[in-house]
This record gives C-alpha cells, sequence and structure tokens, in this order.
DNA sequence: TTTGTCTTACGAAATAATTCGTAGGTTAAA
DNA sequence: TTTAACCTACGAATTATTTCGTAAGACAAA
C-alpha cells in the first residue's frame, strides 16, 4: 500500500482542495464545484478521481450507487510535504528564508504578526 | 515580450537554479552540474534551454560559438511568484499559516528564529 | 586539406497528464 | 414495462513535457 512521496498535479490538488473543505463527495458534487470556475465534463472529473484514488490519494466508499471519496492524506501533511519540496528547491534548505520571502511580499495583518511572534516564543520555551 | 507568470516545471527550475548560482554559462556547463544528479543526453539539456530561452525564461549571448545563457527572472522573483501560487493553493490566502507551518516542521536554529523575530520588528516600525 | 570534436537546430519518439466519448448497468417515474 | 436520467468503467484522443537522434556548420590539430 505504496501511499508515500505521491506529488499531486494541479488538478489533483484541485480537487483535494474541495475534498478537505466540503468532507467525503461525490464526483458529481466535486464536479460542479470545479465547473464554477473552469470548464470540463463530467467524465473528466471522474477519470481524474479515479486514478486519484488508483494512486492512494483519495479513498472511495463503494457501498452507495454513488460513491463517496474522500482525501486519504490530509492537509496538513500534505501542507507540510509541500513546504519542504519548496524550501528545499527554492530556499536553499533555510526554512527562515522563506519565512521571510512570504512575510516580506504578502503583508499579514497586526494580529497575524502577533500571533506568529507567540508562536516563535513557543517554539523557544519548547528547547 | 510576454514574460510574465510564466510557471517553469521541475526540470526547468533545475536549470535555473544552477544559474543562479553560478551565474551566465553555456549548455555544456550547466550540463555537467546536471549529470552530477541525473543522467540525461546533452541534447535533452540542450533543447530544454533553447525552449525556456523561447519561454523568456532565459535570455542568450549568440556572440560567441557556444552560446551563454542567463537567467531572465530573478530568484527573488521566482521565489515571490511560488510562494504566492503556495499560499493561494493550499493555505486559504494566509501568509502567516505557511509561516507556522514552515516553522513548524522545519526546525530552523535559534540564530534564524532571532532573524526572524527581528524581520516581524522591523515590519512593524515600519508601518 | 582531412579528420575529429564540439556546437546548434530541429523533427520526432517516448512519457505523462488531461480530456472526452461510448458502452453498459441501476433506478425511479411515467 | 418503457423511458429518462443517472452512474461507473474504460479505451483512446489530445495536449504537454522530456528525451534523443541526426544533420550541418565551425574550428583546430594532424
Amino acid at each position: 500500500m505504496n501511499n508515500d512521496k505521491v506529488k499531486p498535479t494541479a488538478s489533483e490538488l484541485e480537487i483535494l482542495n474541495i475534498l478537505w473543505s466540503k468532507g467525503p463527495s461525490t464526483v458529481r458534487e466535486i464536479h460542479e464545484v470545479l465547473e464554477l470556475n473552469k470548464d470540463a465534463g463530467y467524465t473528466t472529473t471522474l477519470k481524474l478521481m479515479q486514478i486519484m484514488n488508483e494512486k492512494n490519494l483519495l479513498k472511495r466508499d463503494e457501498t452507495t450507487k454513488s460513491h463517496v471519496y474522500s482525501a486519504n492524506v490530509s492537509k496538513e501533511r500534505m501542507q507540510g510535504q509541500m513546504v519542504k519540496g519548496m524550501i528545499d528547491t527554492m530556499f536553499n534548505g533555510s526554512a527562515s528564508q522563506l519565512v521571510m520571502q512570504a512575510l516580506g511580499n504578502h503583508k499579514a495583518n497586526a494580529k497575524e504578526l502577533d500571533e506568529i511572534r507567540k508562536y516563535l516564543d513557543a517554539m523557544d520555551k519548547k528547547k
């Protein structure tokens, strides 16, 4: 049951995002959300989700006529994987470089900055 | 001269990384670095760089027999673009969420954390 | 001059990702 | 029971990306 290091394509990520926010859904439900932003046929969405299922990116419940799919990877795990990839390929392995790039270009508001500070303090305390 | 929003593939990114660190180089020079980690023929590297040139990801100087290529987009700009993409697709548009994910999983050392704190303070002062 | 080495250009094969048409099954309403 | 509206599976077309072979020119050493 190989499940590691599976790197979703951009289209697959769109589907995962919908599943993460809506929870378990049928192809039809996912397709309706996708249709809002792009146009593609229903069977395209179906096929994509079937492939994602084979790759173990999704799992599905076949007990009902319309199969119900859900993400088989947590959003957090995927975020971690992608952030790591980014740090490795674009920031010479330095997390703090990425952090500063992120803060520099996308102004977080005062509340967010405060959250980050608290986070930093908590990390200090921990070790 | 369309140059915006060009999203490099993984292979293209490898080449850009080498150019960013080595500076202007010939295909041969880039190819030798690439060969250290993967194997691919010389003309593969050549073709890739030619395509990148067409896409304006690279520019080239043809005055010498061996053309000299250089990155036509700065590393910083590309970092910004990619971080933005990541924030939009995986972190609901919140930079600070990405920051915390990055800090949580990749322990920066004390010195780095300090840098970040200074960075935060500087941002506060600014506005 | 001839040969060998290196270069670019370019067409096209190989591989990967996306898209879609069609066949066949289930179900519910007419 | 017939029809209409769904659903899944699946092969195959389309498009994108990566890879490579081959041709043709430049150049230097023999």
